[in-house]
DNA sequence: AGATCGCCCCGCCATT
DNA sequence: TGAATGGCGGGGCGAT
């Protein structure tokens, strides 16, 4: 695999009897891989693994951004890279590991929050356990933390009747309206309107595919005033106007 | 954190 | 009658 910025991957072994040869930066190494067995990819590097034997891994994959927000959560150095001996063994991410693939195989029973909340876990543990070079300073950090995250987005939906200003959701989260705003974008890459507009005409898709509300309707639903206004603003998000966009979702 | 200011989102109306 | 488009003013958003 070609290298590419999409962060880190953990694999953790479930069961024994798996070798393969690493080529890495023009090295090559022979390793072993029992029950409990990790190891940690950077995708930033060149990586070519020839597989022999039995193959039962659950992999893991860390966004560069998933690892900063655990440093800043934890309030420590932001660490710049996962690192680990390859074939080393670990209980911990292997019964994280279980957890995990045991709640991701009837993903139709899935809980949502578990997952999250597993994933969280599992990028907190490789931080402190495999956390390699760390910025010097501590970064200040401007991203929301994830309660701060989740209140403003809660009160961001409920706010589709317009009762509830930006400066009451920074209040909620005890920040200056600017610096709120400022940490909104830079933890969910859009401002809260931004946002909370792409929520908007995320629903008013599922509506206008999955049933046969009028326009009026599906805009009053979504949180739009009026019809003239819901059209306008579907049709600069979308491209095509709901009306073109609901005939077209029912033929394809 | 708080003040400022330009811009655009929103709601309303009219027209096709 | 429903959908699409356009104009317009006020107020809140978002950047500084």
């Amino acid at each position: 695999m070609p290298a590419t910025d999409r962060g880190f991957l953990v694999g953790v072994s479930m069961s024994g009897g798996h070798t393969r040869r690493i080529t890495q930066n023009g090295r090559s190494s022979h390793h072993h891989f029992d029950a409990e067995s990790v190891y940690l990819r950077d995708f930033c590097d060149d990586y070519r693994a020839d597989l022999t034997g039995a193959f039962d891994f659950v992999l893991v994959e860390v966004s560069r951004a998933a690892l900063d927000s655990a440093c800043d959560d934890r309030r420590g150095a932001r660490v710049r890279s996962l690192e680990c001996v390859t074939g080393m063994r670990d209980q911990v991410l292997h019964h994280l590991a279980l957890a995990l693939g045991a709640a991701i195989e009837r993903p139709q029973q899935a809980s949502r929050l578990f997952i999250d909340q597993m994933s969280v876990a599992i990028t907190t543990y490789l931080v402190d356990n495999y956390g390699g070079s760390t910025s010097a300073a501590p970064v200040s950090s401007r991203r929301l933390s994830r309660l701060h995250e989740g209140r403003a987005k809660a009160m961001l939906r409920s706010r589709l009747d317009g009762s509830v200003s930006i400066a009451d959701i920074a209040d909620a989260c005890s920040l200056s309206r600017s610096y709120f705003i400022r940490a909104f974008r830079e933890t969910t890459g859009k401002t809260p309107l931004q946002w909370l507009l792409a929520e908007r005409i995320s629903l008013a898709r599922g509506l206008l595919r999955d049933s046969e509300l009028p326009l009026t309707e599906v805009a009053d639903v979504c949180g739009f005033a009026d019809q003239s206004h819901f059209t306008r603003a579907f049709a600069k998000y979308e491209g095509q106007p709901p009306g073109v966009w609901r005939r077209r979702a029912r033929t394809t």
